[in-house]
This record gives structure tokens, C-alpha cells and sequence, in this order.
DNA sequence: CTTTTTTCTTAAACTAGTTTATTTTTTTGG
DNA sequence: CCAAAAAAATAAACTAGTTTAAGAAAAAAG
């Protein structure tokens, strides 16, 4: 006898009237998020867009440089999001484990993070394209808080990463206009460090001015 | 002559065959957003949604304790959000100028941010109620980002704030678990240090429970 | 169950950033 | 324009965290 399915799948048969592979735990997602069951389309279009995929121990999810990840919500396991620096250093960003997403909000474009399975893992993955089709309704908050996210979470980076003098640099690049519209000890404290400290970086790169 | 309104108020005719108050700004904000023109209905909204407000340099919008602080839109000016730890040392962890929103995205809970104004600021101010039923449709999704944004900026706060010491054993008292199922060298990365001086935290840690 | 590889610990010299205190400069209000 | 207050600079002694390196312990693989 031949098995019909590969066993990686377990088919029930919904409600709707279709076959579906067994998204129960991102249909609760949803359910629970919309605080309300879904309809015949909406099981169908997490059918269609969602993909099922394992990952052993310390395999890249993806990495730095790619574009058009896609979005994980995790089965099984831990996954780990980080980056890593010039140096060669690695800096953990995020972790997540089941029942929970993970991934770069900012794709499609260029992502700068890697993701990577701490243990083995399975996990059911979807496109930003189908991920923004599942929340079509939503996208004009949806944008701004992701854009919210993005920024705030270069920021823990940058200060988890770099020293105090290179996270200055950064900012006067960025934002010059800031740092006129600031008393220093404001920037100081964005820093997460001493006003005292922030003068000193100062007067050094004064002195390297000349 | 008697005025008619106050001076603050700009009421010009809307298409709607309204008079609001000039709320110019925050309507291309959703426009932008939305990607397209706004109805009568939501011009409406907005109009009895928004509330204008004048905060003058280092007035405080609102602080630490407060519920259901409302989220700011910013007309002109410069404000910051932060925090105050044990110490009484502020941390900034969010500026935010012109056509810039800024507020605690887990209102209406107790807020432990103070918001202040850096600059004399004009502000349109709105209720968590109301600016949910501006963004009615993205219910789903925008719960699910807001949880991460305010999960990132606890993060961030965290390693601004505290030490690596402090930090660590915050995350063994929040997720205990997820310090088995990670190597040292994650948990030291996640923390902002290096492994050699995580182990040396947790020599001590294991000194003092003799 | 033994070998190999990975992870953790310890030590010692070093650097980034802090603390406290004093002085100088800049900004603000009358 | 002047006095008072706020902000910035400087110095010096200190502490949190880094670096490099070597050995010990634990985990994975055959």
C-alpha cells in the first residue's frame, strides 16, 4: 500500500467543505486576533497562502542581503532574529517560539537580519504579499506602526551593537537638525549614555576636526 | 469688532458642506496612508475625534501612572517620549517632530512613559477609543504589531536603563524557560554583553545563594 | 562508551563609560 | 542690557564590561 499524503501533513476535513493541512494553530491566531471564527474565504486563502517547513538546529532561516522574506509563525521550536556586525559580531534581536511570528517587517526590501533556528523547528511561513491580503482591511495603521517598529528596533541595535561615539555619528547623519533642536543632554540620554560622556566624545571629535 | 472664534482656530469649508477646524495635516497623514481621498464620514470623524493642544517648552503631556493617555499628532514643535528609573534618571527612548506621531501604544493601560515637549509644540491629540475606530478595519494585525512594538521598546529600555545584571535576571524571571532552551552565548548576545562576562554574572549570582 | 566538538569558566590586562565636583559658557527672563 | 538660571566642559578617580587566551565541562556524534 502506498501512503497517499507524505506523512509531513495531516489533512482534516473542514468545515467549508475542502481538504486543509493542519493550520489549526494560525487559524486560532487569527480567530483569537479578530476575536471572531473565520469565514469559508478567509480558511481557504491561509490554506493557499501559508507554507509548512522545517528547520533543523542552527539552520539559516534567511539572511542579511535577501529580499522578499517571508513571515514565520512558529509550529514547533525557537528561532532566533539577529545581526551581525562588521566585526563579526552577533547580536540577538528577537527570539520566538511557538504560537509566535517572527520575521523582518521591513521585506520585501533588502533585509539586514539573519534568522536562524536555535532548535529544530517547524514552521508555517507566508509572503508579505499574502500576509498583507490576509489583513487587506488593515493597512493605513498597519504601515504606521510598522514603520514604528522598524525604527525603534534599528535603534536597540544601534545601541546594542555600537559604542556611544558611533551611535552620535549616526545621528548627526541621519538627523542633523536634531541635534541643534536638542540640549545635549537629551541626545545624551537617546545615547543611553552620561551627559558627561557625550561632551567628551564631543570635544574629541572637535579635536579631530582640525 | 468681537472675534467671531479664537484666534487659534483656522475654520475653512470643507467639501462635506462642513466648517472644521483645520485639521490639514492629519488628513494627509490618512490620505497617505490610505492611499486615497477620505470620505465625508471619516473627514467627519476626524474633526470630532481630534482635540488641539499647545504644550509650551518642557510642559509634560502627560507621565508615569497615568491611563488612557491619548496619541499625539504633531502639528509643529518637537516632543520626546522616556522613562525615569529608580534613580530618578530619564531615559529618552522616542523623539518625534512635524506630521510625526508620538504616544504609548499600549494605552489605555497605565502608562509608564512620561511625554514632554521639547519645544513649544502644537499638537492633535485623540483618544485610543477613537483613533481604533479611525483604524477599525485593522483590528487584526495592528494588535499583533502593536504587542511587538511595545515588547521592542521595553527591550530597548532595558538595555538602556539597567545593566547586564539586572537584565538577566529579568529574563530568568520573566521566561525562565527560554534560559534552558538557549546556549549562554545567545542569552549573552541577547543582553548586550559578551559571554565571558555573562559567565562571570553568573558566578556570582551562584556565590550569593550559598 | 569514547572521541571530538561545542560550550562554559577563569584569569589578567585593558577600555568604554560613570560619578562627583568645579568652572565656563550659553540661554532666559525681567 | 544685566542678573540669574540652565547647560556644557573639564578633570580625576572609579566601575562595568571587553579582550585574549587557556583549561574544564558538557554535549553531540560515531
Amino acid at each position: 500500500m502506498y501512503p497517499l499524503m507524505p506523512k509531513l501533513f495531516i489533512f482534516t476535513k473542514s468545515s467549508c467543505g475542502l481538504f486543509m493541512e493542519n493550520f489549526t494553530a494560525i487559524r486560532e491566531f487569527y480567530e483569537k486576533n479578530l476575536n471572531r471564527g473565520l469565514t469559508c474565504t478567509e480558511k481557504e486563502l491561509i490554506q493557499k497562502s501559508f507554507r509548512k517547513e522545517v528547520f533543523k538546529k542552527k539552520q539559516l532561516v534567511f539572511g542579511s542581503g535577501e529580499v522578499n522574506t517571508r513571515h514565520y509563525f512558529i509550529g514547533k521550536g525557537l528561532l532566533r532574529m539577529y545581526v551581525i556586525d562588521s566585526q563579526g559580531k552577533e547580536f540577538n534581536i528577537l527570539f520566538a517560539r511557538e504560537n509566535q511570528w517572527i520575521g523582518d517587517l521591513a521585506t520585501p526590501a533588502e533585509t539586514s537580519y539573519y534568522l536562524g533556528a536555535v532548535e529544530k523547528s517547524v514552521v508555517y511561513s507566508i509572503s508579505d504579499e499574502n500576509m498583507n491580503k490576509l489583513t487587506n482591511n488593515f493597512a493605513s495603521f498597519v504601515s504606521y506602526l510598522k514603520r514604528s517598529y522598524i525604527f525603534q528596533q534599528k535603534r536597540l541595535i544601534s545601541i546594542l551593537a555600537k559604542t556611544a561615539e558611533e551611535n552620535y555619528e549616526e545621528l548627526v547623519n541621519e538627523y542633523p537638525e536634531l541635534i541643534n533642536r536638542l540640549p545635549q543632554y537629551h541626545i545624551s540620554s537617546y545615547l543611553g549614555v552620561t551627559p558627561v560622556f557625550l561632551s567628551k566624545i564631543l570635544s574629541k571629535r572637535a579635536r579631530k576636526k582640525d
